[in-house]
DNA sequence: TGTACATCAGTGAACGCGCGTTCACTGATGTAC
DNA sequence: TGTACATCAGTGAACGCGCGTTCACTGATGTAC
């Protein structure tokens, strides 16, 4: 990819990375055209410039949200050793500040239910999304030697996802912290990741 | 409670009927007043003789839905074999059948993510009707001899969601069957119920 | 180097539409006498 | 038992509002000569 974007690339850029927090946020739903491109500085008559409809802005930004997602599943599995990686991971998926934090959160633990409800592009490439994380998860447990390694890749992502997102439906307080610690535990300890060392 | 009920209480109830069928497989925010009332066999313009507002609708809703989740776990634990119980509701929850069909799905599969960007009010209720059913897993688990019944009972609960809402999100297909299976069977592994009989 | 012109990203008023909500009204039901 | 009246669940036209979308226009940038 070319490092140098022209004026217009840079402003749908910044027009994705908006409407990616937005969402993550609130929602496919949670933001207009017109307050999205206010956050991107812009006027929402030029909205139409840079996408064909709103649905179709759904459809990048769903792209844009799993990159987000890959960056960061990469950021902790990228060192030496590979079980410490997969707990740190796990351990940073569901701990307090992600789950809190809403804007920074996963396109899965926010949106996943939504999924259903997507317009047939958008929603394949959600599908496609979850998959490739998946995979990612079963390489990695693949590479750790486990035999059932889609297996338990599933089981664990199904796992996080709802954690987080029962975490964020009670909202702060003993209950959210509760089932987060408890599937930190359970996912580490059926994968053999309990005495993994923390992340750097 | 008195079974006899007025014209009005049951006019009621039958727009809470059709507002839980419809939010189970629409979200909360996927029927309109005017098309539920039309559902439900009226105009719009009543639906305030019966509710203060549509998030008053909302509020009264979700305590219908935690209801109905109430009852189902209710047919599949009352019977003689503890065990076998559990494994028939884990089963029956994570069935391709229930997950295809919506609007018969439940009440933290389709909308748990959305809890978060409900008003106070509703979002209370709903935070209480997860527990309720918490405590219920929990419960049972405790009965079956578990000693870390609520850690279980949280990471059993967070899984079926979680697995149940990636089914629907990839939509019936191979990926969907495999959720679902992968779950079922990492679910009663370490619940202990691998051997448990199926359900009557 | 300087002027004339084409390009095009972005502006902002205006549109049609669907939504939640209000309200004057209707018509069936039940009670008072 | 029969008539007069009050009650009240439900009707349907109308409202204001926010939304996605359109479009004639602006004004800065870059190219042609």
């Amino acid at each position: 990819m070319s490092e140098k974007l022209s004026h217009k690339e840079r402003t749908r850029a910044r027009i994705l990375d908006e409407a990616a927090k937005a969402m993550r946020e609130h929602g496919f739903e949670g933001i207009g055209v017109a307050a999205l491109m206010k956050r991107a500085g812009l006027t929402h008559g030029g909205f139409y410039a840079h996408f064909e409809s709103r649905d179709d802005l759904v459809a990048h930004t769903i792209d844009r949200l799993f990159e987000d997602n890959r960056a960061s599943l990469a950021r902790h599995l990228d060192q030496p050793d590979l079980a410490a990686g997969l707990a740190a991971y796990i351990d940073d998926y569901l701990s307090e500040e992600r789950v809190t934090w809403r804007a920074r959160g996963c396109a899965l633990t926010s949106l996943m239910s939504e999924a259903t409800r997507l317009p047939p592009e958008a929603r394949t490439a959600y599908a496609a999304g979850i998959e490739r994380f998946r995979n990612r998860l079963r390489d990695r447990l693949a590479a750790l030697g486990h035999e059932r390694a889609e297996e338990e890749a599933n089981s664990a992502l199904s796992e996080m996802v709802g954690a987080a997102t029962a975490a964020r439906a009670f909202g702060e307080g003993q209950m959210a912290s509760e089932f987060l610690l408890s599937s930190r535990k359970q996912i580490k300890r059926r994968l053999g990741l309990e005495d993994a060392a923390p992340a750097s």
